[in-house]
DNA sequence: GCCAATAATTGAGATAGTCAACTATTGTCA
DNA sequence: TGACAATAGTTGACTATCTCAATTATTGGC
């Protein structure tokens, strides 16, 4: 039930910004300050390099972010994030990190000792 | 990092049963006790009605699920689990509620505090 | 310089998801 | 009762996501 408004509302914000969860998550993934190869992109999502093909095509295609030619090596295509596709980034990022209303709405107590376990639990 | 582990296990298992995540999630959802229109599957899994219909057709196929015709209204369609698919929704409740690796290892004291904040979280 | 290995792309094929149009049934109400 | 709107499910068209196998271009070893 939590989770049904959760899915609903992240849909709705991705939706506004005429992303794909796939998409998203691509653009999350990558670093603004540090283009990375094709190949990384797709170890780091976990599916096949033909997979990221196609994404970067799309999220290329609208600006947000481009293809580079390694120096060293003319095989590798970096992925650099644009100024435009850096600015959707923060925003994603932004509400990405709001807590979801549910334990947004937790006391204080409660909020600090959430966090110290996961943290734990994360190494 | 740690959710990369968790998601690459999840996948491994579902392919292990030739799950996608959408199949899985459909079957989950489901009652075994209870039959449920199709209409009210795609409102629970938040999607079109049309789409429910194609995820139905292949869980249909394998034996996992059925169509029976509603006593009352000849337009409704129940989904209902039949026995195999009853017992593959088992072991994939068994998996789906065992938790991942980092939080099973936290210390009992930890881990108490953190289904109590939770339960609190969910109201 | 030959040749295996690597990076990315392409094409085929399946699933997942949306929307619009359609069929069959049901319920309303004049 | 009989026309008609509303509802349940399906179908078809279209896009995105994903995998796998094959292909191209480049690199590096020997």
């Amino acid at each position: 039930m939590v989770l049904q408004l959760v899915k609903a509302a992240k849909q709705k914000f991705l939706s506004e910004f005429d992303l794909t969860p796939a998409q998203a998550h691509l653009l999350l993934e990558l670093d603004p300050e540090r283009p990375e190869p094709m190949s990384d992109v797709a170890t780091t999502l976990g599916c096949d390099a033909s997979n990221v093909t196609g994404l970067v095509d799309r999220l290329e295609e609208r600006g947000l972010i481009e293809r580079r030619s390694a120096s060293t090596d003319r095989r590798v295509k970096m992925v650099a994030v644009t100024p435009t596709g850096s600015r959707l980034r923060s925003k994603l990022l932004e509400y990405w990190y709001e807590a979801p209303a549910p334990i947004a709405g937790l006391p204080q107590r409660d909020a600090r000792e959430l966090l110290r376990i996961l943290r734990k639990a994360a190494g």
